[in-house]
DNA sequence: TTGTTTGCAAACCTTTTGCACGTTA
DNA sequence: TAACGTGCAAAAGGTTTGCAAACAA
């Protein structure tokens, strides 16, 4: 388990999106070009906003919100991203890792931060228990309700 | 580990959030009560459009949309019911069992059936993983994707 | 009586879709 | 040039809020 992402892994992540929609027989647009190269410097799930609003706040393009969407539609369509929900209603997305690597997610319920969590043995015990199941898995979520070290501090 | 609620505890259930209701100095209208009737029956959980269905469908009442959501924002309040969000945008509800005995949810991609799922171990990596975290862990989701056995067979 | 609960309608917010225009291969 | 991608505006779907009337304690 690794907790830290490169930064060759995130700009080789970026070369296998790119490739990848173009053997898609997709097209190198701007908007989703720009969602793309955003992503790859993410370690951890932004939202749809947030994405749109460092895109409009860097030099350069303005998406608009469909396309922000679109992008990111067509994006987990190939895999290449993971769509999370951690309750509210409000998606988050973030880049899935080639090697399936992956890690979870506490959410504070007095700032709203959000914290990327890995652990082996929690991994095994869910493959474990979806080998048992009459369900075929081929995904899973984790999320922790609570609170960060800090607003724990502050109550 | 139980998979059965059985008759008693649902009553159980039903007695002891009206105990709650009251207790937190609310009053008992009918519609929150419809709510708490109808959820005392579920095993799993239901979007607050399908509770309304069936409190409309059942004799007797006829509550707004938005006094479902009232309700069970009010019960999530006092930490009777559990909200549940398995992906998509919208959210489910389930009772929470006072004993803190709960489960998780495999959500099939074919047809959208979701299924109640427990284990011992998977809870135990769980709780083991949280207290190692600076993080304080009051709550937390599993959810599983993937095809549920009828609609692997149909692939 | 007093404050809570309810139902309706309108408002909100996130996400999706229709459409005309611009761009890529 | 033909198909795809983009931006804008409108639509859609779920959830929340404002408000006046009904109701419980």
């Amino acid at each position: 388990m690794r907790s830290v992402t490169t930064q060759s892994e995130r700009a080789e992540w970026a070369r296998h999106a790119e490739a990848a929609i173009s053997a898609a027989g997709l097209r190198a647009g701007g908007a989703r070009k720009a969602v793309v190269d955003l992503l790859a410097q993410q370690d951890c799930c932004l939202t749809a906003q947030e994405i749109r609003d460092a895109l409009v706040a860097a030099p350069g393009s303005t998406p608009g919100m469909a396309s922000v969407y679109r992008a990111l539609d067509t994006l987990t369509d190939l895999h290449l991203v993971h769509r999370v929900d951690l309750g509210g209603q409000v998606a988050r997305y973030e880049p899935a890792r080639a090697d399936g690597d992956h890690h979870h997610h506490a959410v504070c319920r007095g700032c709203g931060a959000v914290t990327a969590i890995e652990d082996d043995a929690l991994e095994s015990a869910l493959h474990q228990m979806a080998d048992r199941l009459a369900f075929e898995v081929d995904a899973h979520d984790i999320t922790l309700h609570g609170y960060c070290a800090r607003c724990t501090a502050r109550k």
